[in-house]
DNA sequence: ACGTCGTGAGTAAACGATTACCCGGGCAGG
DNA sequence: CCTGCCCGGGTAATCGTTTACTCACGACGT
């Protein structure tokens, strides 16, 4: 494989000045740049990435640690950040914790090694640990998820007053028992959809049932087993709504709703996190708290950005908010 | 930031001797062993995978190419992909491509030029590049489609048997005048089913009609624009049942079904690629052509990184096939 | 006319690891 | 007892860039 070297014989010049003519940083004889954009183009040279940020000490790489990629939200909140990303010549590294704290930690470890110029992270839990990366001054943008220790910037959802409009607005639709299927304990989007959940009922006065909350993974076979338990009265009457906090819950909540014969809306008001494009298509339409995932990508991906430049700036805290889109699915005459 | 000189004088050793203790290639004195982690964990050394991998010329890692983000067939490839390389160690980074010839060429030198292990690419087109990677030794896998010119391993579906698959089906359940919306025309997989809905026709007997067949976008927007049309009978009598060739498109030919005051199944059957979590709370439960998308992703990761350590071996071909899954949008009389 | 300054290009150091090569000492075999 | 081999560990080369420093040369100001 050419290097430079072989691109600065085949010109005649000295590898200072092919450096210095590929990458237009200081000023080269046009003749000179000629021969040795000429000469790399017949020697087919692509610089040695891994020499160059070497040298530099730095990389053009983001990494983004996410703990679903097969949840849409991540994806489109990835997207998000691609976009902004890509625009400015960086690329973003992809990492899939799985909400699993050991392999989080792994990737962690791999951005460290790896030099990466930022890391935007979706904590597993509180607990996450981000000293190695703090330590050695690279960014970090916590995103979807606080980072309660450290000063990081963050961008967040009002995922907590969110909870709170769509109990409210189930109220407001005449149910009464309403119920909550959220994510693991420590998980602080599981444990914020919770409280909001509480605020909720508070506000719209009614009474609070333990046994119409039930945790389980932020995934569909832990919300269906969950949901066919609470159907089954489990522990006391079951519930005659549900707010549930994510897209892959739903599903499995939804399955388990419809192996039980009912019916949202009529028979059971359903409220879900993050909207998705077949939200309107099921039987009955979903209604949503829309979060503004690929907007949140873009902000955390320009915060991240900004702070790779400039380090000195004080940590900030953006709090986009979620939208409630009503579909049929929490309207019980419909 | 600490570097390995700094722990070889913190233990009172050489930094070969360092390297080679943290290595574990060749045998040093246990003693020395000892020293030499304990001053790495007092210094919190980590590594510089940069340095390392310039030296080794060699990267843990690899480049997945895909074309859209979003769509979940591609999500479940990257998470057969992930846990496979995961698992010997190997990072992913996850390239989107966007279906953007300009895009992918841009990431392919980004692949060169940082000297990835090996590359997974799902291509735009047939006539997407790779030169610049095989000539450099990089080994290529083509997965989802193929790559006539290169002599690349692939790792594909049977899918325009998949798509001949659906027809017949449909023909069965009694629809005869059968649409097709596929993908841009140069894209392989839309060509391949394309082709394939018109083997079904020919087994089913059924008559072709060009004005039934659509092509747009693999995305939600174009394909309800098309199924518009269609139902409005543009250009002759419209469809009792279609093909539909992705599942982003999907959404969108329900959305204008539902529009049209339609239903799937009894009003018009409906075949869709690619199963997803919901398509059985759709209204109707849809009916589709599920791929093996995780397989495949672990299947071609596997391969990849066998190349990767044998690139003797000769090019394979894996065609793997799609099975129907028969629910109630192709079902008239449910 | 002379010193100074700017400009363009070359020389070589540096980035931080891995590893080829070499050296010294201990041990076994003749 | 001597020779040679093996083994552990140090020295320094190396990977391919970027860039600090240096130098030569021409122009310009006094």
């Amino acid at each position: 494989m050419a290097t430079i070297s072989d691109v600065a014989a085949r010109a005649g010049v000295s590898t200072a000045t092919v450096s210095r003519a590929l990458n237009g940083k200081s000023s080269v004889d046009p003749a000179l740049v000629e021969r040795v954009v000429q000469a790399a183009r017949e020697l087919g040279y692509q610089p040695n990435g891994l020499a160059r940020n070497l040298r530099r000490q730095e990389t053009a790489v983001i990494a983004l640690i996410i703990s679903d990629v097969e949840n849409p939200f991540f994806t489109a909140l990835a997207r998000g950040v691609e976009d902004v990303a890509q625009a400015v010549g960086y690329s973003v590294v992809l990492c899939n914790a799985d909400e699993n704290g050991e392999k989080e930690r792994r990737y962690i470890d791999v951005a460290v090694q790896e030099r990466v110029a930022g890391v935007l992270l979706s904590p597993t839990s509180t607990g996450t640990d981000v000293r190695a990366l703090t330590e050695r001054g690279t960014p970090v943008v916590a995103v979807d998820r606080p980072l309660p220790q450290a000063a990081t910037d963050s961008v967040l959802v009002d995922t907590r007053a969110a909870a709170r409009e769509a109990i409210v607005h189930l109220a407001e639709q005449g149910y009464t028992r309403i119920g909550c299927l959220t994510g693991p304990s420590g998980i602080p989007t599981a444990d914020e959809r919770l409280a909001g959940y509480r605020d909720g009922l508070r506000s719209a006065r009614l009474r609070r049932d333990p046994s119409l909350v039930r945790r389980a993974e932020f995934r569909a076979a832990g919300a269906r087993a969950a949901m066919t338990e609470l159907l089954a009265g489990e522990g006391g009457e079951r519930p005659d709504a549900l707010l549930i906090a994510n897209n892959a819950m739903a599903i499995g909540a939804l399955v388990a709703i419809s192996e039980a014969g009912l019916r949202p809306g009529t028979d059971i008001g359903v409220v879900s996190f993050d909207d998705a494009p077949w939200a309107p298509l099921i039987d009955r339409p979903l209604t949503v708290v829309a979060q503004p995932a690929y907007e949140m990508g873009t902000v955390a991906a320009q915060l991240l950005l900004a702070r790779v430049n400039d380090s000195s700036r004080a940590p900030t805290r953006t709090t986009l908010s979620a939208r409630l889109i009503p579909r049929a699915s929490s309207n019980p005459t419909a």
